[in-house]
DNA sequence: TTAGATGCAAATAGTTTGCATTTGT
DNA sequence: ACAAATGCAAACTATTTGCATCTAA
């Protein structure tokens, strides 16, 4: 839903199998779990949801899910609130970009990242081959701006 | 130590003060430990720096005072590996980069952050009043690579 | 066929809370 | 003087682990 399930689907489980794991039912779920989730989404949220669909994957292995597919950059971890990681799914072009207000906490979601050039030039420096990236700026919104 | 102890010391307990809060003795004595403390730190890390600077700060006095140095975007918690967050050091300019690679989960700083022009024109797109930032580069490093 | 993935339940680690006491302004 | 911050210990929540069972390749 938010990131065009029926292609983010198939290529994450591509992916899987590319890395020399498994595509078990379990994790296809948990992934459609995450497509159909809004934004940021909690362990909980994600297991939750698996439920609604039907499913009884146990905890335990929602968590070992979401590892693998951290370590995959299919998801990452971020922290906006409170003190469970929130997850978001990155896109294709592993782009993901918000703004979170350090007051409210309210998040907004920016559709572009318009740091393509640069980040290439910063890999090629570093010698790392990207696989994703989040940029995650810190502001108040216009309701807790000090300034009005 | 990694960010110039001396002068941010002083210029964090004055934002305290600014923005209402105490400035109270665990107060700095957190802020010291975090300037001391080589770039990621967990609570952990923080609570045993604390004890060994011969302090004693309570656990949940801890919790609190890095809870509110993140609504101050003093510090910003992050996710690196494991499910415990890593806090990191906003510097003044609160500007913060890093590369990690999913595999090893190394960590690279980035010592520059060269997005400014696009970040003043993203904050006024969106009404907010920027804190800082965090750019989470992921990829895989050199050894990691599956290229070579 | 078999290495790898899962489910369960118990163990652990990390974080939060309530309340009496102390401290900065 | 008083609101705010702290310390303690108990409560809570989230995550991890071990092991038997199951499943994709």
């Amino acid at each position: 839903m938010a990131t065009n399930t029926e292609k983010m689907i198939p290529y994450c489980m591509s992916r899987l199998s590319a890395a020399g794991y498994k595509a078990t039912a379990a994790r296809k779920i948990v992934l459609q779990a995450l497509c159909e989730l809004p934004g940021h989404c909690t362990s909980a949220d994600v297991l939750n949801k698996v439920n609604q669909m039907g499913s009884d994957i146990g905890r335990a292995s929602v968590f070992r899910i979401l590892e693998l597919f951290s370590k995959l950059s299919i998801i990452r971890p971020t922290y906006v609130n409170g003190s469970t990681p929130e997850y978001v799914l990155l896109p294709k072009n592993g782009h993901h970009a918000h703004i979170v207000c350090p007051k409210c906490n309210k998040v907004t979601e920016l559709k572009i990242c318009p740091f393509e050039p640069q980040l290439e030039q910063i890999a090629a420096q570093h010698e790392v081959q990207l696989t994703g990236h989040i940029l995650e700026l810190f502001g108040y919104c216009a309701a807790c701006s000090p300034a009005g």
